[in-house]
DNA sequence: TAATTATTGTTATATTATAACATTTTGTAA
DNA sequence: TTACAAAATGTTATAATATAACAATAATTA
């Protein structure tokens, strides 16, 4: 039995993914490959490639999200799946602050975006980029 | 006399500027920074970070974009700079062709998007996935 | 002309990510 | 309940992407 039961989004995760997903989940902040591995390492896990491949099937699962300009991982904060493959997010350029975006019209709105070139989409990511409240003060 | 005049964007660009800035704008699909190196390697360009400074001040005057999800580079296609801190590109997950979205409607409504957190934005990316017309036929 | 800033050159190294192969575990269906 | 397929794991090595640190030169400005 390598399947352990995760209730939030109707998935089991292995071993290694549950490992790797809590440590995302529990940190306050987007965190680096290298950096879960170090925080793993205590847990059996060793190579860099048991993370990016726990790492790939969170995302592919909709578990947790890439910051594409960060390298970085995040845990999805909405426990329904949906938005998974639309995501957005805001991050702080001064404090590297990232939350994640849930607003109903804007994804609405892209979603239903088509290009003119006819091209379908299937996904779409996008990352704002500017001053949190607290560092726009400073 | 190290500048060299470009009238595309009133923007002068050194030597190694404008090397690569040649080269990314030549290429017809988005280019990674060591395909780079190695395409300037006979101007005399030898080390990595010699492409990288290059890289970093054309994106930070808008001459190129940064496919985030990609690490590849492509030229800016809007030959006036205004929107170079408000980028949109749609991607084929099939054959990797990247295009460069224009959309007032789209770009407006983004730059219009405040966060119920009220962070002020400076700038956003948005890359969208799918299959390009001609990917979607096969 | 001096001072400042931007750019360049260079070596080394840090960081991020995958290839290739062997093995084990899990799910499925005969 | 066995056999087969699919998914996950373990491991070593290496590829790909990016930056640190320092010295020198060129361009701009005061």
């Amino acid at each position: 039995m390598n399947k352990i039961q995760n209730m939030d989004k109707q998935q089991m995760l292995s071993k290694n993914q549950q490992i790797i997903f809590d440590i995302i989940e529990k940190a306050k902040e987007p965190i680096k490959a290298y950096s879960i591995l170090f925080n793993v390492q205590k847990k059996g896990i060793k190579a860099p490639l048991q993370v990016y491949r726990a790492l790939d099937k969170l995302v592919e699962i909709g578990k947790i999200h890439k910051i594409e300009s960060r390298n970085s991982f995040v845990a999805c904060k909405n426990s329904n799946c949906q938005i998974s493959k639309a995501t957005a997010f805001s991050i702080c350029e001064s404090c590297e602050e990232v939350s994640e975006i849930s607003d109903n019209k804007l994804s609405k709105y892209l979603k239903s975006f088509q290009n003119k070139a006819g091209m379908k989409f299937k996904k779409y990511n996008l990352e704002f980029f500017g001053l949190c409240k607290k560092c726009s003060i400073k």
